[in-house]
DNA sequence: GCAAAACTTATTGTCAACAATTATTTTAGT
DNA sequence: ACTAAAATAATTGTTGACAATAAGTTTTGC
C-alpha cells in the first residue's frame, strides 16, 4: 500500500521521533552530513510534514540532526571531541547510578543483570554485543530510579550509535567489557558503591580509549 | 527591542523559548501547574502561533511545561524527588567539569572566578547572590570545554529556579555556599582535580540537604 | 571555454482557515 | 436546589496554500 493510504489514521509523532532515531542511530537508513528532505520523510513514513518537522525538530534538540534555517536538517557528524565528551559523561553519570543504585539493588535485579552478562559472553557478533551493553547500562541505571539521568545515558548511547560505526568492533572491546561488567556486578554483590562507582567510571575511561586509539590509529 | 514592539516583526523562536524560559524560571510571569493559553502567549510575545507551539515544544522537551494532547502546555511542578535527583545530577556532573578543567585553569580564569565570589560575598539578597552563583557554576563548567556537559547543567539549575522558590532562602545557604566555593578555588589553585572535585559534590550534596530540610521542615 | 548573471526548480518557513477536542455554561427534569 | 444532559464557547491539532529562500540550470558576455 502506498504512503498516502493510510485507511486507519496516525502514527504518533512520538514514533516518528523513535524511527527517525533509530533510523539514524543504527546508520541503515542516513549516513552523517546526509540531508533529510521533509517531503520526501512524509513520503517514507507516511504521515504530514508538520509531524515530520515536529519529529525534526526533536531530533535536533537530541543531537541527531542539525537544522539551518532555509536549508533543513542534516545527519549530525561527529568529531573526536564530541566522542570523548560524551564518553566522559557516561563515565560518571554511569557511576553516579551504579553507586546510587547499588545499596537497594535486590537479588532478582542483580540476577537479571547478571542474565544480560551471559548473554554478551556467548557471542562474538559486535552489533549484537552493543545491544546486550546498552541493555545492561539501561537496566543498571534504571535502578537509580533518576529518571533524568536515565533519559540523558539513553540519548548519549543513542548518540554513540548514530556515529555510524559500532564501537565494539575496536580490538579487545569486548573482553575488556565483559571482564568490567563482571567486576560491576561482583561490587553490586558486595554491597560497595564507592568501588562498583571507581570500576564504571573506568570501564568509560578505557572504552573511549581503546575506541579513540582505533579510530585514529593512522595517527 | 523588548517585548511589545512588533512594527517591523520578526523575534526569532530561540528569543521566544528564552523569555518564556525565563519566565518561568523567575516564576514572575508563570506559576507551576498555570495552563499556557497559546493565544495569549501569541499576544503576550506579538509572534504568531506556530512560533508559540514550536517554542512549547522545546520548552517540554527541557522539562519547563508538560504538554498533554488536546489540553496544551501548563507548566511543570516539581517533587521532592525532582529535586534530589536535579541535585545529584548536578553534583557529579559540575564535579566532573572542574576536575576535568583544574589542570588547565589559566590565572586569570582563576581570576574571574574570584571576582564572582567577590560578588557573593558582598551582597545578602538571595535572589541576585542566586544570579551569581548560577554564574560561577556556569564559567567554571564552561572551562571543561565539554559543551554537552554545559547545556545539560545550564539546563538542571534553570530547573531548580523554575521550582518558584529560590534555593537560597534556606538558612545557612549561603555563608556555607561562599565558604565551599573558596575552598574550590583553593583545589583549584593548587591543581588537585580530585579534590575539587569532592569538594564539589559534596557542596550540591549538602546544598541539597539543606534545601529539602528547609522545604519540608514541617514533616 | 569559462565565469557570472538570469532564470527555473526545489525546499523550507509562515500563515489562516478549518477540524477535533476539551472546557464552560445553559437548560431540563426531579 | 441539585444533578445530568445538552448546547455553546474556547482551545488545540492539522492541513493546504502561498511566501521566502536556497539550490540547480541555462543563458549570456567575453
Amino acid at each position: 500500500m502506498h504512503a498516502g493510504t493510510q485507511k486507519n489514521n496516525e502514527k504518533a509523532p512520538q514514533d516518528i521521533v523513535r524511527e527517525l532515531m533509530t533510523a539514524i542511530a543504527t546508520g541503515t537508513t542516513f549516513k552523517p552530513d546526509q540531508r533529510l528532505v521533509e517531503l520526501q520523510l512524509c513520503d517514507l513514513f507516511g504521515v504530514k510534514r508538520s509531524k515530520i518537522r515536529e519529529a525534526l525538530r526533536k531530533l535536533e534538540h537530541d543531537g541527531f540532526v542539525k537544522i539551518t534555517r532555509n536549508i533543513g536538517a542534516v545527519v549530525a557528524k561527529f568529531s573526536r571531541r564530541d566522542i570523548e565528551q560524551i564518553y566522559d559523561l557516561l563515565g560518571v553519570l554511569d557511576g553516579m547510578a551504579v553507586r546510587v543504585a547499588t545499596p537497594f539493588i535486590a537479588p532478582e535485579q542483580l540476577k537479571s543483570l547478571d542474565n544480560i552478562l551471559h548473554e554478551m559472553e556467548s557471542t562474538d557478533d559486535p552489533s549484537l554485543f552493543s545491544n546486550y551493553n546498552n541493555e545492561f547500562h539501561a537496566l543498571l541505571n534504571s535502578f537509580s530510579e533518576n529518571n533524568r539521568l536515565m533519559k540523558i545515558t539513553e540519548n548519549l548511547r543513542l548518540n554513540v550509535s548514530a556515529m555510524g560505526f559500532r564501537s565494539f568492533f575496536a580490538p579487545g572491546q569486548i573482553s575488556a567489557s565483559i571482564n568490567d561488567h563482571r567486576k560491576i556486578i561482583e561490587a553490586i554483590r558486595e554491597n560497595k558503591p564507592e568501588k562498583a562507582e571507581r570500576i564504571m567510571r573506568q570501564h568509560l575511561i578505557d572504552a573511549k580509549k581503546r575506541l579513540i586509539g582505533w579510530m585514529y590509529k593512522s595517527l
